[in-house]
DNA sequence: ATAAACAGCGAACGGTGTTTGCAGTTTAAG
DNA sequence: CTTAAACTGCAAACACCGTTCGCTGTTTAT
């Protein structure tokens, strides 16, 4: 019953005693970051955060409890990224939008986002900064708060498909190296196709807001 | 150029001479798969699975190239738990909707699976009988298989969305330290009602009918 | 018969997250 | 002002990880 830890959060940046300490969480995350950015998240080790910073590993755990504290600052320091003012005043579904793509620039400048965002990942204030920006644009739709959240939810999901996606450009044929014309004979066609069909100009807001209308009550 | 490896689809599971060797790729794929459904995917140790075979870590490579390999087999073993026949003979919305409620319970059963389809993950046989699968029931949609597979795709990563929130089904309130009533007042709102809205009674199925009906065209 | 290809194994290598003990520093309390 | 507690930084160490290597023995093609 006590595996769990308390998230980094819920404890205080630094104590009422002692000297000043030399690095701060914002620091930490920011070196971290821009190690992921370069290097992606393996090479984001507690040896090459403290080398960047100038110190060692060890020291770490005097600002994290654990590598799971490392990446939820991490999360946090990229989702406030985002854009913040900007309430904007157009119609709510357009305006939804618009943070989705935000974020789904946010996620291709970041490509290590979507999988640094795991289950059990503490979610710090900047993160809830953004999804209080969210039920804001969504103040209009006369859905419970919970199912705004489920929609805002799925709507991440569906930014992080399109994000991993985009980092495939084309299926590379070393993926389908297990094909066989007489198992998957429909799968086999497709991938003989030289020049597919020219994509849907903007796949991305089409299926978004095929999803929201639907997940959502229009107002009426 | 050569920083990437043949996937292990393309090697042959046994050159043509030498002894027989004392394991097999199916072997090793369901000793990993029965570590990494009680113990997550971090269970899943060379040596942890080398022993539950009777063997150690370094023997492993006589069937693996790395330990990518072996998650690539995982994946293909997992999905490969999928129904098979039953081709269905309904309408083909409500047709794909059954093949993601499987999906959907074998994401449940095997939970690490949506994080082990990763990007550069290595497809095998099974993965892509489940592809063929899914065209087919598609058949008689009249839109490219460009179009199919990219609404396949979607509708996988909807059903990982939705495994991965059912794992966590209420929002343990450690997700939420950072909420603060004056930065997030109306997040804070939502926290705070005790008796949540009765859940949409089929929010999956209903998820993917909105999709589905908007990404494919209909049959008219 | 010979040589190549292969299986199995134990030891080792470099790297990982994390813990620990110690020395020095700052602050709160007596 | 003194003292003790709390705190920082650091180097070394620990257990574990994926992977490589060298070796012995076995099977098969030539």
């Amino acid at each position: 019953m006590a595996g769990t830890r308390e998230p980094i959060w819920a404890r205080p940046e630094r104590g009422t005693r002692g000297p000043q300490p030399e690095h701060s969480r914002a620091a930490i995350a920011a070196a971290a970051v821009v190690l992921a950015d370069s290097g992606g998240l393996g090479a984001v080790t507690m040896r090459s955060v403290a080398s960047a910073l100038g110190t060692s590993a060890g020291s770490l755990y005097r600002y994290l409890g654990s590598r799971e504290d490392l990446l939820d600052l991490m999360v946090d320091a990229a989702i406030g990224e985002l854009p913040r003012g900007d309430p904007p005043a157009g119609e709510w579904l357009e305006d939804f939008i618009v943070i989705a793509r935000e974020l789904l620039v946010l996620y291709q400048r970041h490509p290590w986002l979507p999988e640094t965002i795991r289950p059990g990942t503490s979610f710090g204030p900047r993160t809830m900064d953004f999804f209080e920006r969210c039920l804001v644009v969504l103040e209009p739709v006369p859905d419970s708060t919970t199912t705004k959240l489920e929609a805002i939810g799925m709507t991440v999901g569906v930014v992080a498909q399109f994000a991993a996606s985009a980092g495939t450009p084309v299926p590379p044929e070393m993926l389908f190296v297990a094909v066989t014309p007489e198992a998957h004979p429909t799968l086999h066609a497709a991938l003989l196709v030289t020049s597919p069909p020219p994509p849907e100009p903007d796949l991305f807001g089409k299926t978004l807001r095929i999803l929201l209308t639907g997940l959502l009550r229009q107002v009426s």
